[in-house]
Parts: structure tokens; sequence; C-alpha cells
DNA sequence: AATGAATGAGATTTCATTCAT
DNA sequence: AATGAATGAAATCTCATTCAT
């Protein structure tokens, strides 16, 4: 079976170069901006063996994506001594991530497909942003236990906090393919959090 | 003159119809997928007309999209006894109109095309989205004038309060195109607004 | 009648001055490159009037060219001493006229449409080249009367004396629309004229 | 291997097709009256394929251009015992490829196409007017070596050689899309190359 | 399984010319 | 007579997808 084998390898091996190159260029040009032709030649394969590996365009996008964001992971919150220091730290991490790990242009071309492929979007909505709110939930609600909270809504919180740093960070980076990650972050996280830590600190 | 009248008459309903049929099709179809042929059928009107009201495919696309626009702004706010119920009824129409003049899903478009018209994206963002919340900080500085808010960053204290309520509503709807108006939110809003008037309001 | 006489007098103008922006544009882009719309903005007319002083393009392309190459004249054989010099002379105008008066480029423009406008082509061939031609032959015929050549076959010497110089200066110049009157011709005519005489003269 | 010389077979087929088809519409329609639809159907093929083989319809046209001039060369001077009958004969097949392969006809176009494609105009002069004219004066330079011609400025000897022919023959055919080749040249060009041989033979 | 070549269908845009007033 | 607006028809080129080997 060695010769089997090695064909699977071999097949394997092409079946990941045009994940990575459709991934390469679905995010630099958009869907309908990236060419078949192109992502075969640049994962070094013919239009026809793509074809046999994915069976249209918007199937290797779906696979691109998922592929993509199976890749993007967050780290847990870091033990504390000073709940201000903490969180900050928590959510700069975040924007640097997202930043980094192309999070943001991934975004762009799935709302873009969102009439196209609305399962998919809808997926990597609950991947990609409800699952990491729903984490930061979490924490305040355990944070809420500990006592370092006055109880309240903490989904409300959560929103509030993480919805007014998209506000200013990755809602414009949706709109613009150059913006890269800030650089000095902190004096606008450390607002943020100083206001949610009044309205809902102890 | 009646002649010139009559002809800009006529001029101006055809500018409006391939408008309309824009929005249509591109909210259809999206932007590569609205074909300029079809878009000019729709209004009645010759491919090469469509072409003399606008001069490319983007630039009607633009159109549509300002076009849209044109009506979800934030109206001056008008006198008030309560201040919250005010921000809360300005806030409301706001979002309503977004979704009734289906701007996210037109948004959505825009995004979709960042990486083919980098340039379209960034004059939208500017034209359309920052300065509309620009006009929301101007309101608010001026409530600071009349002393009915403490003196305050501005620009920060109204990314709050929109970015908590695009991070309830607007975000989810980019990812989701059968989003649509929400019918109870004025719970969401009065807790934004509370929230915001607690950290900002006198 | 003097309402008619003005009346006709505006539409002359109107004439002329189409006439004047259609040959500026043919001769900058050619006949297919050339749009009558631009004619008839250049002109300050509508394409309308446009249409009803030429029934087509065709049309006015031909009136462009016939008005064209009547503003083209050479000046006669001045009176000589030396015959090499003035052979010089002349052919040095014949040179530089051709150039300032862009005969080159509605030479072009008219080759150009040999195929769709034969006897336009065949017309100006024996306005602008045969019948200058002739006039050479004519001078050197009374040339060969006066004893200054020997007697022999005038058509194919004037035919080797001029087809020299255009290979040399309009045959590149056909090819190329930024080619301008050569500065230093006469080192060239005065070679050619050399062998020429050498040849022919007594 | 069997599979890829069947294929660079079909596709030499082809694109030697589309060349003929090509060669044939340019010359009945001029450059912008040729479809690059009509042309493919003639050939053939589809559209897309004659855009594989060339890479816009300016490239079709030069491709046939040069296609076109490919035969029409002066062939190397045989050994000869009279040099004057090879002289002409080598001139009079040059003439009489000339209009077999239409090269007149595709110059008129080049020429058409000065004000719309500048650069290819000068590319396809340097590199089929001037190359084929420096071959000629090779040609004589070698004589020169050899004896057979007195030293002297040898570009400009073949400029008076081939200046004359092309006023007599090409000029005329530029203007005239009925011009054959002519039946009975020999005449001139033993003319011509008598007086060319006075001047510059030994 | 893999490929190079081919293609059908369509997209955007232009332009000479005509119409309604 | 003059016009601004409108148009039908066409042209170049692209692209996802499939064949023949």
């Amino acid at each position: 079976m060695g010769l089997e084998e090695y064909r699977r390898s071999v097949s394997e091996n092409k079946h990941a170069s045009i994940l990575k190159a459709g991934r390469k260029h679905f995010l630099a040009n958009g869907y309908s901006g990236a060419a078949a032709a192109e992502i075969a030649r640049e994962a070094d394969v013919s239009t026809a063996t793509l074809y046999k590996h994915f069976a249209s365009k918007e199937e290797l996008f779906a696979a691109v994506v998922r592929d993509a964001y199976r890749e993007v992971e967050f780290p847990p919150l870091p033990e504390h001594s000073n709940l201000s220091d903490v969180i900050v730290a928590v959510l700069s991490n975040y924007l640097v991530l997202n930043f980094e790990r192309e999070v943001t242009a991934l975004l762009r071309i799935v709302i873009a497909e969102v009439p196209a492929a609305p399962q998919l979007a809808l997926d990597l909505f609950d991947e990609l942003i409800t699952s990491r709110y729903q984490k930061m939930v979490d924490i305040v609600d355990q944070l809420i236990l500990q006592g370092d909270f006055k109880p309240h809504d903490s989904q409300f919180g959560v929103r509030l906090l993480i919805g007014t740093i998209k506000e200013n960070y990755i809602w414009p980076a949706l709109f613009n393919s150059n913006a890269t990650a800030p650089e000095n972050a902190d004096g606008f996280l450390r607002h943020v959090v100083t206001d949610y830590l009044r309205l809902y600190g102890k």
C-alpha cells in the first residue's frame, strides 16, 4: 500500500496548498476578485485539479473560511491582582490578534458573501464573535460571584465594553484594508475600562 | 423656460428610477452580481442612458449608497423636558431608518468591495459614517455648553453610546441578511442611554 | 432680409467651427478615434446640429480633408544662380511645410480611410502628391531646355530625388506622430542633390 | 511525449488559423472595423481562446503584421556573374511579395493606428522596416569589401535605391486599395539599379 | 489523478445617430 | 434651426468551469 499512501499524501498536499493559495487570494481580493485560475497557479496545480478537489469556487471559499477561522484562538484570562490592568491586557491582546490574524479581512469577505453563503456567515459570527463575546461574559459573571463587580446585567456590560472598542478600531478597519493594529491603544482601552468599572465595578 | 424644465424633470425621473433599480439589484445580487444592463432594463432606460447619468458602475453604486443614507440622519435634538427620552427617541428613529433603508445591507456591499475599490470604501466611510457620527458629537458638545452634560470627552462618549448600539443591532445584521429592524429596541436603548447619562449626564 | 442673412451667417460660422474642430480631432486621434460628440462640444454646437450640417461622420471627415488640403500650398521656384543651392532650398522648403502644415498627419488619416473612402484618397494623392511632383518635373523639363541638365527622363529623375528624401524623412514620420521637421536636413539634401546632378546634371 | 506534442500541434493550428482570419478581417475592415468575435468565429475558435493566444486585439494585429512580413525579406545576394541582374531580381522578388502578402495594405492600418497606438507603430517600424532596410545595407557593405562597389555611404545609397522604388510603387499603393503588384517592374528596377551602379558601382 | 487548452456566457462601456420639444 | 437627452447595437475582454488525452 506504499504507492497508494504516497498518492494520498501528494493529493493532501495539493489540497492544502490550494486552501492556502485560496485564502491568500480571497483575503487580498475578495470573493469575486479572486480568480480560480490565479489560485490554481499559486497552488502550483492545474485548474482542473482545483475543481477535482473543490466542486466550485463557492465551496472552495467555504472551505477556506472554515479552515481559516479554526486557526484563530484567544488566550485565557491571566491571574490578576489589579482588575483594571487585567481587563485592559485582555482587550489589548484581543485587539492585536484581531489584526495579526487577519480576522478583519476574513470578516470582510464573509460579510461580503452573506447573501450567497448565509449559513457560513452565521457560523462564523457564532464562532468568531458570539463565542468570544460569551467567554468575556463568563469571566465577568465569575468576577461578580467573586465580588469584584456589582451584580449587574453582564451581557449588557460586555456589549458596552466590546462595542466601544469595536466602534473605535474594528469598524474603521472593516472599511480600510490597510488598517493595522493600533500602536497606542492602551490609553483608549483604559478609558473604556475605567468607565466600565465606574458603572459596574464594586 | 418650459422646454428646459420639461427636460430636467424627465431627466430627474430617469435618474431617480436608475437609483431605485440600482439599489434593488445591488441589494439582491451584490456589487459584481448586479449587471448594469439589468439595472437599466428595470429602470426602463437604455444602458447608454445609465452611463450618461453615472459615469461608471462604481459611481452608480456610490450614488445608491449615498442616496440610501440621505434620510438616515440624526435629526437635531428637539427642545426637551426629559433628556433621556429625547435621546432614546432619536436613536430609535435612527435605528429603524437604518433597517428600513437597508443601509446595513448596502454597507455589506461596500465592505465587500474594499479590496476592489478601496478608495470608494474610505470615501463613503468618511462621508457617511464619520460625518454622521460627528453630528452626534456636535449635538453633545452643545448640550455640554447648555449645561445638560458634565464637561467630558464627547467623542469618546458618543463612541460608547453608538458602539454599544451597533454591537447589539448592527454587527449581527451585518452577518445576517434576514435581520430586520428590532421590534422592541427601546428597552435596550434606554439602558444604554441611562448608563451614558450616569457617566456623563449632569 | 436682414434676419435671414443673420441666420445664414450664424449657420456658416457653425459650419466652419465644426470643420475646424473636426480637423483638430481627426488629426489628433485618427478617424475612428475622433468622437462626434467631442467634435460637437469643441465646436460649441450640439451633436444634433453637427448632424444637420454633415450627414454622417464619414461626410464630415471628407469635408475636413478637402478643406484642409486646400490650405496647403507650395512656393514657386526662386530665381537662381547656383543650380544646386536652389534645388536644395526648394526641397528644404517642401520638407518644412510638410511638417508645419500637418501634411503628414493628414496623409496618415487619409491613408487610414483608403478602404472606406477610396475616392477621397485618390483625390488627395493627386492633389497633394502627384501635382506637387509634377511641378517639380516641369521645372526640370524647363531646366533641360535651358541646358542646365542633360536630356533625360525627368519623371524618373524627380522620382529618385523626391523618393530618397521621402524615404528618409516622410516615411518615418508617417509612423511617428511626434516627428517634427528635421533641424539639419541640409546636409542630407545636398547629398541627394549632388548625386542627382552627378547623374543628370550637365 | 505524445500528449504534449498532440496538444502543441492543435494549439499551433489554432494559432495559425487565428492569424489567418485576423489578417483577412483586418485587411477587409481596418483595425477598429475588425471585430475580435468575427475573427474568432472565422478561425473556428472561441473568443476566449483567441484571447488566450493573443493578449489583446492590438497584440493580435501586431502578430498579423509580423507574420505578413515574415516571408518578405531581402534574401542574401546569391553568387553572381552580373551584379545588376542579381540586384534587380532581388528587388523584384521583394516587390512582388510585398503585394502578394498585402504588406502595404497592412501598413496602411498600422499608419491608421498611429494616434491610437503610437508605440505599436514605432515598434513595427523599427522591427520590420528599419531592420529589413539594415539588411540591405549589410549586403552592400559586404559588396564594398569584396570590391564590387566603390567605398561610399552605403546607408545613403540604399535609401536612394529603396526610396526611388517606394516612391514609384509603394506610395501610390498606400493610397489605392486596388493597387496590385506591378506587372513589368523590371524596366523600372533596371533603371534604378543602373543609376545606383553609375553612382556607386565600381 | 492530473493537466493544458478550450469555451459559453456574459460584463462593462462606447458611439454614431435620432427624437421630442 | 437648434438642442439635450436618449438609444440600439456592438465591441473588447474575463472567468468559472469542462474536455480530451
